[in-house]
DNA sequence: ATATTATTGTCTCATTTTGTGACATTAAAT
DNA sequence: ATTTAATGTCACAAAATGAGACAATAATAT
């Protein structure tokens, strides 16, 4: 959970009182997946970026709006893949804390406190074009390596796993357009992306051929100055309208 | 959404505000795939039976306690698929209609007239040894096969659409140890489910190879009084333990 | 008893999909 | 011009799946 406004705690008239939505920000940096973590200043927290539901908002629009505030980005893949809903998923304590590190109140009682039923989506986003942006209110955040993580507060860890799992379920039905590539990309960086999300390697001819089975990739010109040897293609994914 | 407890509306203190679940639970007659479903007295409406979360009750567990009180069943397999939260998913003039039909008050700002997010979830029974319980307050419960659906309230409808397409795509995952036959059935039986979810013929031979590969299987005696041909075997489900 | 009938369990072969390696091609470096 | 290393494509092997054939057999009819 983090909060937008400035150096103000969000007002429980606003907000749907006991639930939250937290997001696992995927990206690839060529070789790695990596999430999207804020750390919260003087508490040594890791949290998965959240918020909180207007009273009359959409469920995916809050979602919407937090991942636009977070990345600037809009039009984010996004998918929602499962709501926690531990009697357990209340840290008074650590909100206390986040909130006294950034020398504000927060009364007894304050619904920020109560226990948070949370909807968890995962994006996927394009590393290269985005600058991560800080709260101003509380944390800062940064990009973590899948494999590298470290401890998170409450049972985020156990979202990051349902999120990863889920993902790999979904490839190869819904990754169709996914925004973890740049628009163009080679062969290569396609099976390196796939070999990042699974975690095991793929035999190159065989990707090559199922990829191009799938009819979903369109080739463009050739990419040059890529070493001493044959030149690879480059390819988009199809879009409608695309031949 | 229907309530439980006698003649008295779900008070605000004890429920967490703006949630709800709902379910869609599925049984199979050896023919059909049916759900279970609520119709309020004098109203004409259908829907899915659902609940709301205590404070501080396991969100799944609110869901086994709906479960529990409408079909008498513990230990139902349950599955999170989706939650649904629409602006749009406040039903007053539905509640309304309902609540005055049950000849009972409700004031203007009650919380139950309020937008509701909803978690949805499918269950898997065995349709013989359930006796659908009509809430005492206001419906009637009963069995519709899923191609034959009376038309329902709010999103209902939607919200079934996706339980049976998540339903199917899980079926070669995760059926495995399904309450949707009896304890012991043939393979016929086991076809004509697996064709009832999914909506297609399924070829014998290949159905039955591919089903006795999974090793999910035990085999028993055989079903003698049949009919004037060769008597099938039993099988069950394979449970930890089994050889 | 015996023959008939319909369904079952299993096998075989065809087809499709996937695994695995081979090989000519080619852009850059030497 | 030659060398080097990755690419695109093909060819064959292995595995999975589709589709039918057939003997076995439990109840029914004769």
């Amino acid at each position: 959970m983090a909060f937008k406004e400035n150096k103000k705690l969000p007002h429980f008239e606003e907000y749907i009182p006991h639930l939250a939505y937290d997001s696992v920000i995927f990206g690839f940096n060529g070789r790695q997946i990596k999430i999207l973590l804020l750390e919260y200043h003087n508490t040594g927290l890791f949290a998965l970026p959240g918020g909180f539901v207007k009273r009359n908002e959409h469920l995916d629009d809050a979602v919407k709006r937090g991942l636009k505030g977070r990345t600037g980005l809009d039009n984010i893949y996004l998918e929602q893949f499962h709501t926690f809903g531990d009697t357990t998923r209340a840290a008074p304590e650590v909100m206390r804390t986040i909130i006294e590190a950034n020398k504000m109140e927060i009364e007894e009682g304050n619904w920020l406190l109560d226990r948070f039923i949370s909807v968890a989506y995962y994006a996927l986003i394009n590393y290269d074009d985005v600058h991560p942006i800080p709260d101003e209110l509380s944390d800062s955040i940064n990009w973590y390596a899948i494999d590298e993580l470290p401890s998170l507060m409450m049972d985020h860890e156990k979202i990051v796993e349902k999120a990863l799992k889920t993902l790999r379920e979904n490839l190869d039905k819904k990754l169709t357009g996914t925004n973890l590539l740049p628009p163009k990309f080679t062969m290569k960086d396609l099976q390196h992306l796939y070999e990042a999300i699974l975690g095991e390697e793929l035999r190159r001819t065989t990707f090559q051929r199922k990829m191009l089975g799938t009819n979903i990739l369109m080739r463009h010109e050739k990419l040059f100055g890529g070493g001493a040897h044959k030149a690879p293609y480059l390819y988009s994914f199809k879009t409608i309208g695309d031949g």
